[in-house]
DNA sequence: CGCGGTGTTGTTATATGATTACATATCCCC
DNA sequence: GGGGATATGTAATCATATAACAACACCGCG
């Protein structure tokens, strides 16, 4: 049994954390910024759950020499990968998520499910070219769009109820159907 | 003078709040639900800067009878207006702003200016459209799209560079280009 | 080497945003 | 008038994010 099981779709998360974070150092190193350790270590965190994640549940796990962080270092660790697109923050969830593909920049289009909580990343140009005509219509000049749909993912979609279901065993992180979640626990 | 002057274009707010509140009472009248004397003073706290405000600045407006309410009366009211179209929340900016088009059921897409703070709200099909057909594509079933553009509004686009701004002695009300603004004071 | 600038981290406190749990009041229908 | 649904009051607490300031580390240069 792998140390970090907590992932909808059955895949090798370790090796896909491990990916992130390999990458992650090549991007930086070509772009001369510092993937220094706490930020490695951060973004290791995001990655962990391969789904949205807040800034205090990584805070909880961020143990360093045995102490307890201050936010504030999480906070600045996050706003480093995020401005270097190694990470997105999910607006909607006041939650970040490891980016899986950091080398060209993009803006981040996501659907949320509000079930499971996991967020599938998009990357739909007819999305990003109707929302580009219509700013330039009006003359507005665009910094960062943000798409993120919450909804039903097609895997909750074929389970009878979240808050009676039967998968909570096999599946122990789903989330239940309240009205504002957050992230994560 | 006007009692409430904070807008960016210059409009008769005072009538543009009153119609706002007017159409508020028509629409709740007609759906049997009910527009109390607290969610209406909520109604018209958002309304008042014309521009995404956050809960606890309405709240910091919201003396009833001279007496601070809590948090909770304004979250409520908050809650009660999004259900009814009547406000929309931004998420981007944990803020909340005015509907002009309550009448008819619509995702809020919006344009958020970094500088001025004002969000102007679009309805554009196409985007819609796009982001229906992406979500369906993956077999998604949509509750709620987010659309929320930040950037430069037009009329900014036009000053110098807003922490110089001349300009702020006319528009005091000016953000700072900072990084992650609030929605208000 | 030693200096000074830039960028990173530490520490403490606080602002802002949102919810839980429970009690009380009010309205409307019967 | 009883009784259910809706609305509000009160207190506490959780969650998210930033401010202000100090210390340290790295790096290029004289
Ligand atoms: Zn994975
Ligand atoms: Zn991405
Ligand atoms: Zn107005
Ligand atoms: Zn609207």
């Amino acid at each position: 049994m792998p140390t970090t099981p907590q992932t909808t779709i059955h895949h090798d998360h370790d090796t896909c954390v491990s990916g992130a974070l390999t990458r992650a150092e090549a991007l930086c190193a070509s772009r001369g910024t510092k993937l220094t350790p706490i930020r490695r270590q951060v973004l290791e965190l995001v990655w962990s759950g391969h789904r949205p994640r807040g800034a205090y549940a990584i805070l909880d796990d961020m143990k360093v020499d045995g102490k307890r962080v201050a936010p504030l270092t999480v906070y600045r660790a996050l706003d480093f990968l995020v401005e270097n697109g190694l990470v997105h923050r999910l607006e909607s969830l006041n939650a970040y998520i490891g980016c899986p593909s950091p080398d060209h920049a993009h803006p981040g289009q996501f659907l949320v499910c509000r079930d499971c909580g996991d967020a599938i990343e998009l990357n739909d140009q007819r999305v990003s070219a109707a929302i580009a005509d219509s700013a330039r219509a009006r003359g507005f000049q665009i910094d960062r769009p943000t798409v993120e749909v919450r909804g039903l993912c097609p895997v909750c979609q074929n389970r009878p109820h979240p808050s009676h279901s039967p998968a909570d065993t096999e599946r122990p992180e789903a989330r239940q159907p309240v009205t504002r979640q957050k992230a994560e626990s």
